[in-house]
DNA sequence: CTGAAAGCGCTTACAG
DNA sequence: CTGAAAGCGCTTACAG
């Protein structure tokens, strides 16, 4: 009685706010004239079958003139469960992370779920700042973007988005499609000398355009010879510096795939460097469809990714994990793009 | 006593992951022979002059050995605060935003402050969406990057982030300094005709450009005439019509300050369409300093927002405002970064 | 269909 | 310097 915690009315500076203090649910019960269990009952969507239809309307027009919401923490703290997953990335800068996030957090607000986007500081690993979370109960489960645990035991329930390891739920995009579509595109316009500007980064995902690739031109029946591979670091800098490699060889390839936009606003810039015209003597290829495909001059044929898609599809499979009916779905099918980096070699190529 | 919340036996599936029962304050207490009160008052930092060393250590022991973290849902509804803050933003696909969050997360971090991204669905409107928030005691206060509120009371503590409104606090780059460093480095390489790409979106930052870009000409004698301005949506295609505009007039600019490096990238698709050389024949300015300006080719000459800053400063800024000492931080610097988009008019211009 | 009551795990005056 | 106790606002069997 003595005990007096008024964190709320702190609420007033900053703009000049009112500092009404939140209703609770007792109070909406009272001007409904229904105990407060029948309140909660109504806001946490178990009504259905136990409060009549008449009750319930009282109750949430009770609600809406008071202003009332309930307490994510009262209700987190007695339930046990948050209703927020994490989305831990290693780099929260990552062009292509926006979108994803915004189709998970789309995803969930119907079942009135939240995405958290955790980055561990650039000390910890994933590993650690996951199990705080979950302990601190801030959490529920997460999804992990683009990290491949070692172990196959997460501290909670987890999916992985494009990456894959034992034990463990993936949602993946088709890279292997997304690949084929887009040497296919370059074979079309009748290149042969396909080179492949890589990365090094250790993600499934960029060993399996390298091997759909080179099946591809197995496939076109072209040599190894005639389509050179460089690995690069996964950066602008050290794309433009692999690129050269690749453009100083004789002869030069008419064609780059490159592993993502970024490696091939690498390329482009490495073209610009020794004049080379793009598209009319060397074509680029892109991958994933980021920002920065549209933003390149000339503009990259590319293969877009459905980010907001893989987004929304790895919340709900998280919800299904969390279920017990983790089923993995199918990886999500890419969109040839051609813009203007793209076009046929300037004459047929010698063979 | 019949009462049984499993919210957490629920957290086995998905890893194979332990589904160890969270320990609580008490259990750490009985196990450091200490009341729960002592354990509390340990981890809510407040041990100092309250608690022995002796006893913090063994409590800090028996924690360790539990893995206990306390739970956030119960200290933040006895407490009446989350330590969680909301940083709204109209697009979370922004590639500015990542690095204003993670300055502002990390800023929080020695603090227990947790941010939280929040987007505003396409069919609602940040004011709605930050009182259900608040309302639902999700987060303690807010920062709004980018949004300039049209009524002064926003329902909780508030900083806006880029952004000036009547009654609030405002966390500003230096955009007049910015623009002085960017026109003269124009100005300085021998430019006169250096024409505005600017943006028609109403926050003041955008406004404070076009002024002071104005006045540096003014200030160097340069007419309106020699001097033309475009106002463009904020986009790369609405940038590359309005560059076009501006690049078919006679005499044509010889350089190009645009409102921002998304701007300046359609600038470079606009010369790279009337097939004029950057930077041999006209010289772009881009404004940020995001990923776009140094993917660009050439890469963008521009000015370059310390980001991360800007995030931690709105954070601490907000935690002032919310201990009730607002006071507005100085606008932060930009920084000039040559590169290759500009470069001396190809003769004297002609005056 | 509705209500009374216990209890989730903390924080915080207060008493000692 | 330390502990006992109240209570934050919910959810959830259980009884009626």
């Amino acid at each position: 009685m003595t005990d007096d915690p008024t964190g709320r009315s702190r609420r007033s500076p900053g703009g000049t706010g009112g500092a009404h203090r939140r209703p609770t649910g007792h109070e909406v019960a009272e001007l409904a004239g229904v105990s407060q269990s029948t309140v909660s009952l109504v806001f946490s969507g178990k009504a259905a079958g136990r409060v009549s239809a008449e009750v319930e309307q009282r109750v949430r027009h009770a609600a809406q003139q008071l202003g009332y919401r309930p307490h994510a923490s009262a209700s987190t703290l007695r339930a046990g469960r948050t209703r927020t997953v994490g989305l831990l990335v290693p780099d929260i800068t990552n062009p292509f992370l926006g979108h994803v996030l915004r189709g998970a957090q789309r995803a969930g607000r119907a079942d009135g779920i939240t995405v958290a986007l955790i980055e561990p500081g650039p000390e910890r690993n994933w590993q650690l700042t996951a199990v705080e979370a979950l302990n601190a109960a801030a959490i529920d489960a997460m999804m992990l973007f683009g990290i491949e645990p070692p172990l196959s035991d997460a501290p909670g329930p987890t999916v992985l988005i494009e990456a894959v390891a034992d034990g463990f739920t993936s949602v993946l995009l088709d890279v292997r499609q997304g690949t084929t579509a887009a040497v296919g595109h370059l074979l079309d316009l009748g290149h042969r000398r396909i080179a492949h500007l890589g990365t090094d980064l250790p993600p499934t995902t960029f060993k399996a355009r390298a091997s759909r690739w080179r099946r591809e031109l197995d496939r076109a029946g072209i040599t190894a010879t005639e389509s050179p591979e460089v690995l690069a670091g996964f950066s602008l800098q050290a794309a433009r510096g692999a690129a050269h490699q690749l453009l100083s060889l004789t002869p030069r390839p008419t064609a780059l795939f490159c592993d993502d936009d970024l490696l091939a606003a690498g390329a482009l810039m490495a073209a610009h460097d020794l004049r080379i015209p793009v598209p009319d003597e060397l074509s680029i290829m892109g991958f994933a469809g980021t920002l920065l495909s549209e933003a390149a001059t000339p503009q990259l044929s590319t293969v877009v990714a459905p980010a907001e898609e893989l987004g929304a599809v790895a919340l709900q499979t998280l919800l299904r994990t969390m279920d017990g009916h983790a089923t993995a779905p199918r990886p999500l099918p890419m969109t040839l793009v051609p813009r203007a980096s793209t076009a046929p070699p300037q004459r047929p190529s010698p063979r």
